[in-house]
DNA sequence: CTAAAGTCTGTAGTCAGGTACGGAGTCAAG
DNA sequence: CTTGACTCCGTACCTGACTACAGACTTTAG
């Protein structure tokens, strides 16, 4: 088995060395244990688990999820995941509704602004100094 | 003018006391220069500021960019209030469509592991490992 | 063989937006 | 006049995911 050291490891998985140290003090990846000397030698599986880690941030799960995560088995969690998906897809819901309450309040005082006599006060500044008059 | 102490002012503004005071250390707010004694007093200008931090943030200014909101006068600066919406409103966007990314890839995750044998490893966690194979 | 690059360990700092706390002083009600 | 609530001030702590750095040691390229 081809093995690599800390930094070979970290390039091949796209992140820091001190990112893929930082994973092991949080239990997310194993320190193992130098065969000889003191420098250790990681092999495919380290890659794997790193690269796994980077792909379930991308879908929006922390990093204590995803710990969770690396916890199911494949062939005996199913349920598991999928009750943990779900969950991260109700956040994922809860946080893109309330953007996009942010981006219609937002579009509406820029279109204000933009159709409004200039001799009048700035309708975003306004509104958010005296919201209670609109 | 009815003047409040700070318990007050933070009580109206539905904000903790700490919080006026973590305000103040940013800029945010003035801190009054007590009368007579130590205890510093609050009119509703300190009132209506604390309420536009809020409203701004509310609808995604964080308190450096607030700060710079705060600057603005409503009736010369138009222009500057616009831009910064306008930026917020960017940023907005590109978020939410980062979150559909998510929401589309675990949905498709999470719908695939319903509708597959459960005698095949899950798909959620399998993709995770093994991404290539998709 | 030497110098540079990499590794190890431990600790500390970063960002944002607060929150908590300790000790001293002050103010108002009973 | 005392007691309890409030204020002041400074400093430290919190979350999450890193990032930086110091100092000692090891490995590798030339």
């Amino acid at each position: 088995m081809k093995t690599m050291t800390i930094g070979r490891l970290a390039a091949a998985a796209d992140v820091g060395v001190e990112t893929v140290r930082y994973y092991q003090r949080r239990g997310l990846l194993a320190v193992p244990t130098p065969s000889a000397g003191q420098v250790r030698h990681y092999g495919d599986t380290a890659l794997s688990r790193l690269r796994f880690i980077r792909r379930a941030q991308q879908l929006g799960f922390s990093l204590d999820e995803i710990a969770e995560l690396l916890d199911l088995d494949e062939n005996t969690d199913r349920t598991a995941a999928r009750a943990l998906a779900k969950e991260k897809l109700a956040q994922i819901d809860e946080r893109m509704a309330r953007m996009a309450a942010m981006r219609s309040a937002l579009t509406e005082l820029v279109s204000c602004c933009e159709h409004t006599s200039t001799a009048q006060p700035c309708p975003i500044l306004h509104t958010l100094a005296h919201p209670d008059e609109v």
